[in-house]
RNA sequence: GGCGGCAUAGCCAAGUGGCUAAGGCAGCGGUCUGCAAAACCGUUAUUCUCCGGUUCAAAUCCGGAUGCCGCCUCCA
């Protein structure tokens, strides 16, 4: 089935058609370095970590390229403020951004170009802007000016009368025209300047898009993403900027992730309801933040709250629960010994086609935009398949049971790679999960444990009233107890 | 003021013209269990904010109303 992609630029769903032949090059904005990742970074890198991943597992060969802004009014703000150079500022919160991407399990894209590291290749962009007279120059700043580009406003549907009507742009007397932008501007005393054919100065923020887009997808390239508000002005700009100076447009598919919202509110710094992605990491499960993120269609607003947060965590509880008892009735197999050469039966045919056909469903799901939401529909109705698996197979061979539990396996490790989710051995999932919403709670393993030790011996005992009253106890706690046939598992409700 | 989006069960959320309206969380009944938990089976929207219209057929298309939100300023 061919990809398709909601196009914001035409606002409909568009098939893919790539540049070239099974290759698609990809530019997402990244962030400007300047403070700590929030749960907003975390969902446009989260899900165009699943696009890539995604493509890539349908054949595609994928250059990903996010960029990091490390010139800035921001930057320079808080270099000023702290007195440090710009350069300490954008290297601790890029070494930031990498460890919580990590930590989410976010995939390092191809390649993560610097803006400071390319001010050459947009000073050259500029003059070619300003020879054929898209740009004009104002004390040292140059400007583009947007009436010369007949198509601005195309792409994020607007027109400049409109806007110029609404008088929500800020009037600047160096520009012709209000919404002209800026693709250099002339360095103020103490600022970090670079030498250029207008002046000490440094770039714009828009004009380093363009090149760097340039420079390593090439004039045209396959798919632009961003955040939702980078519709406009900002991609707007990087479109006018680029066609204008190639007489091309820079890519073919615009493909913009909705917000994160709290309390339905946009989250922002103004209101002080932003939540960092490493202070969600220290109460969260990576997987459980990466599942939140792609339970909802990526242009939807998601609300974030801890309840649904902690939602989420039951919804994969139920998942690696599956892939636990998988995980243990295999190994009882393989210590089974020997596979005999029978074959497989009908029932457990069944149930390896079902799992097949769940994974068909799945890749067709993130065909149709990247509906992460309609896809991980079929991951749990894979579970649900292999729950009913464990009770139907009481009584089968051990060749079906290793055959159909591997083939599920394989169906779980397609979703897990391609959702980077399902990455830890579920042991470990449930062991640092443990440990997490102990130190949420404030609870002591030890006390827990030995809880459960006194528990045991009294069943043992059959001393049904005081093995209840110390479940009671652990319940109060928090604590819920699973008995099986010879072990007591306990996790935090 | 201009432009745009959304409204589906108690909550979250897919589905955008036609089989029984996915899935998750929560709840309820049954199986299992010493009792539970987990899991399984069943169940929880005759209906998709409201009002009109188009169509043999609409949650899905069109018009209107109401409500919520976003962009137009740095913003993921």
């Amino acid at each position: 089935m061919p990809q398709k992609i909601y196009n914001s630029a035409t606002r409909k769903k568009e098939t893919l058609k790539t540049v070239q032949e099974r290759k698609v090059g990809i530019y997402v904005c990244g962030i400007t370095a300047y403070d700590a990742c929030h749960i907003g970074h975390a969902r446009g890198a989260v899900f165009f970590d699943v696009v890539v991943r995604h493509l890539r597992s349908q054949g595609y060969e994928v250059v990903y390229v996010k960029n990091f802004t490390d010139i800035d009014d921001k930057i320079i703000d808080r270099a000023k403020k702290e007195g440090v150079s710009i350069g300490e500022i954008s290297k601790r919160y890029i070494a930031m951004h990498d460890e919580d991407m990590a930590a989410l399990n976010v995939l390092t894209p191809t390649l993560t170009p610097k803006a400071t590291e390319h001010v050459p290749d947009m000073i050259a962009l500029i003059s070619v802007l300003v020879e054929k007279g898209y740009a004009y120059t104002a004390d040292g700043d140059v400007y583009f000016a947007v009436e010369k580009f007949p198509l601005y406003g195309a792409n994020s549907g607007r027109n400049l009368e409109d806007m110029i009507a609404g008088a929500r742009v800020d009037i600047s007397d160096k520009k012709k025209n209000p919404l002209d932008f800026a693709l250099w501007k002339a360095s103020k005393e103490g600022e970090p300047y670079w030498e250029s054919p207008w002046g000490r100065g440094r770039p714009g923020w828009h004009i380093e898009c363009s090149a760097m887009s340039r420079r390593y997808l090439g004039e045209t390239f396959d798919i632009h993403g961003g955040g939702e508000d980078l519709i406009f002005p900002h991609h707007e700009n990087e479109i006018a900027q680029s066609q204008a100076a190639t007489g091309k447009p820079p890519a073919n598919y615009w493909l913009h992730n909705g917000f994160v919202r709290i309390n339905s509110e946009k989250m922002s710094k103004s209101l002080g309801n932003v939540f960092s992605v490493r202070e969600i990491l220290k109460k969260h499960h990576p997987e459980v933040v990466r599942l939140f993120i792609l339970q909802s269609h990526y242009r939807s607003p998601i609300d974030f709250s801890e309840s649904y947060l902690a939602e989420t965590r039951s919804a994969l509880v139920r998942c690696y629960t599956a892939l636990r008892i998988k995980k243990e009735m295999l190994a009882k197999l393989s210590v089974a010994g020997s596979l005999p050469e029978d074959k497989i039966s009908a029932p457990a045919r069944d149930y390896i086609k079902q799992f097949k056909q769940m994974e068909e469903n799945f890749d067709k799901a993130l065909d149709d935009d990247f509906n992460t939401a309609g896809a991980l529909g079929y991951v749990f109705e894979a579970v649900r398949m292999l729950n009913n698996y464990f009770m139907a197979a009481k009584n089968a061979s051990p060749t079906d049971k290793i055959k159909t539990l591997t083939a599920a396996g394989k169906s779980f490790e397609h979703f897990g790679a391609v959702l980077g989710i399902f990455q830890v051995d579920p042991d470990d999932f449930f062991i640092s999960d443990n440990e997490r919403e102990l130190r949420k709670r404030d609870l002591d393993r030890e006390e827990i444990e030995k809880l459960i030790t006194q528990r045991t011996a009294a069943r043992k005992n059959k001393d049904w009233a005081k093995a209840d009253a110390i479940r009671e106890s652990l319940a109060r706690m928090g604590v819920s107890v699973k008995d099986t046939s010879n072990t007591t598992t306990w996790i935090i409700e």
